[in-house]
DNA sequence: TACATTAGATAAATCCTTTTAGCAGAGGTC
DNA sequence: GACCTCTGCTAAAAGGATTTATCTAATGTA
């Protein structure tokens, strides 16, 4: 038998005194609301005693907060994402906050649906990676005043909270890199999508292109597709296609994943024959032989602003703020696989 | 201004009935309950209208469900736990459940806090990779019949429902495979710590080794050091104080990533030098040149006993049934690293 | 006609808190 | 003595649902 939960009523019969005054004493208004100090301790102690704790649905359905805040990414298996969990965790529970996750594979209508049931859980604060077309359902939850930020993506046309990295400035400094390093005709491996990050990449890449007046040819995948091999596949017939290419720049680790792969499939030397570099810095890269350049993003920053600015809008105390709009700068590891002499 | 969400009074006054009428609409009672078919059409096409969704956290208070589970593991960002973390939401979210993550760090403290505030929070089950000496924690959330069920390891003195996998078998299965490919002295490189899964890989390994006679040599890894580097550093001298040694047999797949950059420092070719060999299997494996041999764990299998088991306790329909104890085979997945002819 | 049954709906209790408004008594002031 | 202030505590509403017990009017039965 699952022993009754106590409650503030138990509590208040068994001293022989009303709610009212076990609730102010728990909430630690016993001074303000005049609670004789004599009434206080013989409250506390006997709470410490039966070792109540407070039903925080109760809490939640009175006060209207649920302390929990949802983390709504593409994919939380993905290793950049889980890393993000495991940082903002930390802050969530200092600061008394639970967090549910939920991934969306980057499809509208999931989203929609996760934030609507999350909406009547009344959750206090969506952490999400947006997917397309999520415009009107984050205008919606703006005009609800959820604590809302973004991150990874964000959407231009509207003026919320965010948290991303230097994409196009990272991604032009690193394509300046292989130039530098001897490269005269890039290719880069994309995902076709027109999530921003991905865009800004893009963008990156061709202004130093452009600017440094290199050969160029780009490589979109679609991300429909779910068999990895065939990632692979599409990237050796374009290697196969493009003969003169000297360097590839990955958008992002797995493509690049599939891309060592598909080098070592067609048995090109790594740097010798074609130099490598991939945005999304992974463990591996740095395991791999020869190691892999990279473009770090900021983990702990990214987590630690995305809590920064979740809980000052949750932070009932401090005036409403502007949206904050944050774009951190990346790290690109230089390693043996962008370098011409090695 | 957030606009005040409606609730089932506001539909009763709107359409001048009562909110019992109301309730049994939305419940689906309307036919149990006599409620003619013509109000029943009314009610409903008002919800409709005004997009009405009942308030989770009311519903919760009031039938002492939460419909959250707690998805307890030692660290989410670790490839594993993330990947059972995917799996296990997509089930959660079909059957109504949500669920909120936690990282233990495999510190009995932290986990007992968050045990702590999570039963006061009303969860309605754990799934939890127990810490060290958390059998009395587990115990009173057996006493007060909490939906439970322990996976990646076990607690051996409790009857607790769990999912784990043969880690003896495959141990000693994956250790044979090594000495039919010729190997004579066989390191095994373990976690200092007696979680049961370890010390039933360990188990394997020297089952396999007694059975032939052959040698080995075992380095156990502090589980405290941070630093990844010392791990590597510590495999190193491992090796060059066994320099005898022709097969590393890793206990997890983190081991085998230093393992492997232990290696490339000291020049050792694999796997004419050196055979390797993992349990956990990870991408990386894959990808590593030569292709690295390793134990895969069944992830959707065990995601999906792990919330069958959970779910099967949260049926209040169903008859409470005896803990589920399942062990699920692994796949050994003979690659390149731990091949003779190669 | 008198009584039992049923259909259709509802009042009110309950889950557990927080918080506003207010009560009773003691002491102070003129 | 009349009025005010302060101390210490509490009754009751609110938050949003579910569910038991009950009530009324209509129909069925004899």
């Amino acid at each position: 038998m699952a022993k009754k939960k106590t409650s503030i009523k138990d509590i208040a019969e068994a001293l022989g005194i009303s709610i009212t005054t076990v609730s102010f004493i728990i909430n630690g208004k016993a001074r303000e609301k005049r609670i004789s100090e004599e009434m206080t301790q013989k409250v506390t102690d006997y709470i410490k005693k039966i070792g109540y704790k407070p039903s925080h649905l109760a809490q939640s359905l009175r006060l209207g907060k649920s302390r929990v805040i949802v983390f709504m990414v593409e994919d939380i298996s993905n290793q950049f994402f889980a890393s993000i969990a495991r940082l903002i965790e930390e802050k969530a529970y200092k600061n008394g906050y639970k967090i549910i996750y939920c991934s969306t594979d980057n499809d509208v209508n999931k989203a929609k649906e996760l934030i609507s049931t999350f909406k009547m859980r009344n959750v206090d604060g969506f952490i999400i990676t947006p997917t397309p077309d999520l415009e009107t359902t984050i205008i919606s939850l703006m005009e609800e005043e959820q604590a809302l930020v973004l991150f990874d993506r964000w959407i231009p046309e509207l003026d919320t909270s965010y948290v991303v990295v230097e994409n196009q400035k990272s991604a032009k400094e690193a394509t300046l890199h292989l130039i530098d390093q001897g490269s005269k005709n890039i290719g880069f491996v994309t995902v076709d999508s027109n999530q921003t990050q991905m865009l800004d990449r893009l963008a990156g890449f061709q202004e130093a292109i452009t600017e440094k007046g290199s050969n160029q040819e780009t490589l979109k995948i679609s991300p429909f597709i779910i068999e990895k091999k065939q990632i692979s596949l599409h990237i050796q017939d374009f290697l196969t296609m493009h003969p003169s290419l000297d360097a590839l720049f990955f958008s992002t680790n797995y493509l690049a994943f599939e891309g060592l792969l598909a080098l070592a499939a067609l048995g090109k030397k790594i740097p010798e024959d074609i130099k490598i570099l991939s945005f999304d810095d992974h463990y591996l890269f740095n395991l791999y032989q020869p190691k892999i350049t990279s473009i770090e993003q900021p983990l702990e920053a990214i987590a630690e602003k995305l809590m920064e600015s979740i809980l000052g809008q949750l932070d009932a105390e401090a005036p409403s703020k502007p949206p904050q709009k944050v774009v951190l700068p990346n790290k690109l590891n230089i390693r043996e696989s962008s370098l011409k002499g090695f």
